[in-house]
DNA sequence: ATCCTTCTGTGACTTGGAGTCATCTATGGG
DNA sequence: CCCATAGATGACTCCAAGTCACAGAAGGAT
């Protein structure tokens, strides 16, 4: 066959690891935020490297200096977009205290907040998840396979550790499946871009999406967490779900998860 | 705030209703194919307009008058290459009889000698999926949710019947989770190009990919399935899933589920 | 047949943005 | 003060999408 196994090698492109000197360091971060405005405004073809040039008041030459390409500049910034989300476990200490499935309903409550108040970087990663290219989105996928960039390993580790996700599966199957869902979910919680059925015809009301982020979770638990932890932190859950909203006043820092 | 809510306007490319005379048609039909062979091969970007007029002997500029643009023309390769898929319930009569999980086997397990034998339509969708432009995606998700080429719809409403799956759940919320799992799943399963994780490490043995396969099943049993199925399927399974591995030989018909 | 109208095809042309490169300028070390 | 090197520049090339004015068919109607 060949086709897919054999798609043409990806050029190198992406990758730097010149000496880098601090001057130019601080140049590669102004172009850096100045292009994650554009590419977030435009989305990645509309997007202009001219108009980004002429934006800081520099050559487009010196942007494709730096970057070597379009693509290698959006990934530069795709990396800045995900790098600034937190971790599933930069929840505050009492939410992590209330356990694996709490921190994980902390986030999602929070989901909508946090878009409203920046929405730059999760515009960025959306592109790069859905709106690029293949050979972009292979360089993407394994920048967060290997840099974890939400903590998801981590996340996983500490609901094993507290006996709340099932030890008959690979950690892997796991961090996959977990990863997967929740983006989805938040993909079609958040934006009318992409939102294959979930929210089709009531994305509107808000104490229903309070009821699809419950009828989420309570699946989760029953497809990796442990089944004493299934029936058991219903009532539990509830009270530390009251007490969040409570305090969700305050979000603090920006997300996505 | 803006942003995601407010991008610019998608123009009405996609769609024709012309009366559409029966000689068009068959032109019409035959640019497609071509089309499709490109994309394909190169991927949506590095695919030129230009070449597909060269191989089939036209002019350019007849590409355009009926696709309207680049987009347009792969919106149409999209829609072919999906809609030549099997649904779920085209799997075989005893398979059927066997219930919802085990359709769900029946199709995993095929997943890999189809691509071999048939890779081009998966590789179109994989590019729509992932590779094009954030507005295209757009159009494709509509036409996923009005046209569910894969009767997601009618295999989750089957299962219900069957008293295979929850009722305490929302159909949507039900479609939307099997549709992203199964296609992340054989995503990771099948293609070198999308691995968030999953194949990290060990990609090759096959029996591993066959545990994978289990261990997965199980999962969503667990998270959709009604109680009663989880502990009661798994030994008659076993023996439907040896009688299917007898008679796998013979593929029949191309697929994507 | 002939005319007229409508549909279909054509290819030279325009447009516009990514990427290049010879040349110039700043920097910092000796 | 000089030189070597890094970094900046903008005019230029390249290339593919998309346009358009014109040129053939097709198909009625008379």
């Amino acid at each position: 066959m060949g086709g897919i196994a054999s798609s043409p090698v990806v050029p190198p492109h992406y990758v730097r690891t010149p000496p880098l000197r601090p001057r130019s360091e601080n140049k590669r971060s102004r172009i850096v935020d100045a292009a994650m405005q554009h590419f977030a405004k435009h989305g990645y073809h509309a997007a202009r490297v001219g108009d980004i040039a002429n934006e800081l008041g520099i050559a487009k030459g010196s942007i494709f200096q730096h970057f070597g390409s379009k693509d290698g500049l959006f990934f530069e910034v795709y990396k800045r977009a995900v790098r600034s989300f937190s971790k599933y476990l930069d929840a505050p200490a009492e939410v992590r205290a209330a356990g694996f499935f709490q921190v994980l309903y902390y986030w999602l409550v929070r989901t909508e907040h946090m878009l409203h108040e920046d929405w730059i970087p999760y515009r960025i990663s959306l592109l790069g998840n859905y709106g690029t290219d293949l050979l972009l989105k292979r360089e993407i996928n394994r920048f967060l396979t290997t840099e974890d960039p939400y903590g998801t390993v981590a996340f996983v580790r500490f609901g094993l550790e507290r006996g709340e996700l099932r030890n008959d599966m690979d950690v892997e199957m796991i961090v996959s499946i977990l990863d997967w869902t929740v983006e989805r979910f938040q993909d079609a919680l958040l934006t009318a871009e992409l939102d294959p059925g979930l929210f089709r015809r009531q994305s509107e009301m808000p104490e229903k999406k309070e009821a699809r982020i419950r009828q989420f979770l309570e699946l989760l638990q029953r497809a990796i967490g442990t089944p004493s932890v299934i029936g058991k932190s219903r009532p539990e859950a509830r009270k530390v779900a009251a007490e969040m909203r409570k305090a969700a006043a305050p979000v603090v820092g920006r997300q996505k998860l």
